[in-house]
DNA sequence: GCGTAGAAATTGACGGTGTATATAACCGCG
DNA sequence: CGCGGTTATATACACCGTCAATTTCTACGC
């Protein structure tokens, strides 16, 4: 496949999705300059003409997962219903590319949309403009909150070291699957901020 | 200072708090087996007849931060202001060293010694043991995001590229401390599981 | 078909990393 | 003093991101 490779045929396009190919493979901390160049049977310094540099690489690849979250529509459901489904959404896309959210660190195109969706459903359900801010940083930190805390719960699992729990799984309960997890918290967010809202 | 270092005076602790102050220094992302030499004025190498490596050094320094935080006996008020202290302390902590909380990756002896007093106090007020875990994870999950939200909007401040908000701190409303956005979901959160309590 | 400009890809190097291994320096004890 | 074990160092390896110089290729005018 990607042997071969004819002289024109790079494009920025083609690096990003094949970091995002080896990044699943090997692990995005694990992710180089020069395995990527391999995955694209060219030499290392080749990428840097269609990317500047590995950070940019990154947050393009993040970008082109988040490109596939779609915003629910208002047709969708109620105000709250619609923050659960995208805020969902994102978090099982982030979820299928485990060691790409701590890449996280920029807000790129795709994700100041996202977040200026989410928004937008609080402006809409009736919140000021400054409590919508706040209802959707503590969404959001939660959200990253809780993918960092499985991430982390799944590697140690790979590595088992010493069974151990912790890490938001706690050792006296039996296990619980991680969706259950978000939820039981997403909901608690949830049913204070509704509570929050002005009585209409 | 590091200077005058005889034969036999080097020890863990000494590594690690070296460990501790390079790292605030230079940010923790470039904290390096080396530059931690030249702090204690020594070869490279050395550090390691103290710590097993470098992934470990890292976990010895986050349990010496997490070590400084203590729990809020039963007398220093109700379940929820106590979850609250507990909460704040390990957050104080883990500003007070930027970048280092992106190391807390496992449980180690002093995070999982909060953990289990969260838990407790949880207990405590009444929730079962399901249901106390689930309320753990959420505030946990919370406190994490939050702080990861801030230092990349504390790291984008630094190299300022291009003014752009997001992040948590969203476009419209004027920047809020960050003490202030933390607590707004807190407390959400809290007003939802005391709901949730069984009436007493 | 040929030559050539410009784009595309490669080569090689530099300074950095974590750490395995082998060696040297030191100190206390007999 | 000498010897043994602890402590520190030196050296080396494989890997990293990326700058700079160079080579290879392709498209186009003649």
């Amino acid at each position: 496949m990607t042997r071969t490779r004819r002289y024109g045929d790079l494009d920025r396009e083609t690096v990003v999705s094949a970091a995002l190919r080896v990044g699943s493979k090997v692990g995005f901390d694990a992710l180089s300059m020069r395995n990527l160049a391999d995955e694209l049977g060219v030499s290392p310094m080749t990428s840097y003409r269609y990317v500047p540099g590995k950070r940019a690489l990154l947050d393009l690849v993040i970008d082109a997962v988040l490109e596939g979250v779609e915003v629910p529509p208002p047709s969708a459901g109620t105000w709250d219903e619609r923050l659960r489904m995208l805020e969902r959404s994102v978090r099982r896309e982030l979820r299928r590319y485990p060691g790409l959210r701590e890449q996280l660190t920029r807000p790129t195109p795709h994700a100041t949309r996202l977040a200026d969706a989410a928004i937008g459903i609080l402006l809409e359900a009736g919140f000021d403009d400054a409590t919508a801010t706040l209802a959707f940083s503590a969404l959001y930190a939660y959200m990253l909150g809780q993918l960092e805390i499985d991430e982390n719960a799944a590697a140690s699992r790979a590595r088992p070291r010493r069974r151990n729990a912790f890490s938001g799984v706690a050792p006296r309960a039996e296990p619980l699957h991680p969706d259950d997890i978000f939820e039981f918290g997403f909901d608690l967010m949830l049913d204070a901020l509704r509570r929050k809202l002005p009585a209409r």
